[in-house]
DNA sequence: ATTATCTATAGATCTATAGATAATGC
DNA sequence: ATTATCTATAGATCTATAGATAATGC
C-alpha cells in the first residue's frame, strides 16, 4: 500500500486516465465507481479523497481526453508537410474505421460523448468548451496561418462534419451505410474545403 | 381503469410517445420505467404486458421520433417553394436556438442521442438505421430528383453537418461560441451545398 | 499526527416479476 | 376465462460515507 503524496498523485492520474478510456468506451455512465476504482487496482473507498464527485471525475477525465490530433500536428512538422496534406491527414484520420470502431484509444471526445456532455452540468460543459476551442483553434491555424474568418468557419464545418459523421456511422448497425457516411464525407470535405498549398 | 384492446392501444402510443420526448430530453437513461409510466398516468406494473424489455420500449421510441422534416416538405409543396428554398428551410430550421434548446418537442433523434444510441444493443442500433437512411433518401431528393450519386453525397454530407453542428452547439456552455457554430454552418452549408434551381 | 487506502454499508436508485383486482369479451 | 392495470417487492445496481488500518512525514 504506498500513501506517499507521490503515489497518491500517480494514483489520481491513473484513475482520471482509465475514466477517459471507459467514458468513451461505454458512455459518461457507463462505469461506476466501484468498478473503475478495480480497474486501476484499487477499491471504492478511496475515491473521494481524490474528487469531491462523480462530476468532478468527469470533468477531470474530458480535459485529459486527446484525440490525437497533437501527433498528426506534430508528425507534419517533422516531416515537412504541407497544409492540404496536414488536412488531409486529419480527414483520413478521423473518418478512419479505426477510429469509430476504438473511441477508447485516443477517440475524439465530442465523437464519442457529445449528446451526452449536452446534458451534463455545467462544469463538465465547461471542460468540453476548453477542449472544443482548441481543437478548433488547432484546425483554424490548418486552413490559414493568420486565422481569418474565413479559415475560422471552414474549421467549424469541418469539424462538425467530422463528429457528426462518426456519430452517425457508429449508430447505424449497416456497415455498409457506416462506411458509406465516413468515405463520403472524407472525399467531400476534401473536395470542397482543402487549403489551397502556399504559395512560395 | 380501462382494459379494453383500444384503450391497451392507446396506452401503448401512449408510453411510446412521451419516452420519444423523455429520451430525448434526458438521454435514452435518463428516465426510468416506473416514472415513466408515472407521467402517461399508471403504474409501473402493466408495463411488461406492452414491451418485452426495456430495450424494446428504445426501439419503438426511437421509431417513434419525428424531426419535423415531413412537415417541412409538406409545407413546401403547399407553398410552391424551390428545391433552394427547402433546403435553406431545413438548414435554418435545424440550426436553430429552439431547436438546440428543445431536443424534446419534434428534435432530430441523432442530434439529441446519437452518441449514445452508437452504444446501443443491436435492436436499438436497427431502428436508427431505418431513421437514417429515411432521413437521407428525403435529403437526396431536395438535391436531384434523380437520386445522382452526387445528390447523394450531399445529403450525407449536409446530415453530418447538421448533427454535428447542433451536438457541439449543446455540448459547449459557452453562448456566444454555441451560436457561432450555428450560424457559420449554416451559412457554409447554404454557400456550398444551396442546390441550384431547377432550369424552367 | 496525518492521510491514502481498505472493508463495509446506508440509502437511493432501477429493471423485472409476483400476485391481486377489476374490467373486457367470448 | 382472459387480461390490463394495480400494489408490492426481490435483486441488482450505484453514489457517497463511516470507521479501521498502515504508511508517510513532521
Amino acid at each position: 500500500m504506498g500513501h506517499s503524496q507521490d503515489s497518491k498523485r500517480a494514483t489520481h492520474e491513473k484513475v482520471v486516465a482509465t475514466a477517459a478510456r471507459r467514458f468513451r468506451e461505454r458512455g459518461l455512465g457507463g462505469i461506476g465507481i466501484a468498478d473503475l476504482m478495480k480497474d486501476v487496482g484499487l477499491t471504492v473507498g478511496g475515491f473521494y479523497k481524490h474528487f469531491a464527485s462523480r462530476g468532478e471525475l468527469v470533468s477531470q477525465a474530458i480535459e485529459a481526453m486527446d484525440n490525437g490530433w497533437d501527433a498528426l500536428f506534430a508528425a507534419a512538422a517533422e516531416r515537412g508537410q504541407s497544409k492540404p496534406q496536414l488536412f488531409d491527414a486529419l480527414v483520413d484520420g478521423y473518418l478512419a474505421t479505426d477510429h469509430r470502431d476504438h473511441p477508447e484509444a485516443s477517440g475524439c471526445l465530442f465523437g464519442a460523448l457529445s449528446t451526452e456532455i449536452g446534458r451534463s452540468e455545467d462544469e463538465v460543459r465547461a471542460a468540453a468548451t476548453g477542449k472544443l476551442q482548441a481543437m478548433l483553434g488547432k484546425l483554424t491555424a490548418v486552413f490559414d496561418d493568420r486565422r481569418s474568418p474565413a479559415a475560422r468557419a471552414a474549421a467549424i464545418l469541418t469539424y462538425s462534419a467530422l463528429v457528426g459523421a462518426i456519430s452517425l456511422a457508429r449508430a447505424t448497425n449497416d456497415e455498409s451505410l457506416s462506411q458509406e457516411i465516413l468515405a463520403t464525407v472524407a472525399k467531400s470535405l476534401k473536395r470542397l474545403l482543402r487549403p489551397e498549398p502556399k504559395h512560395g
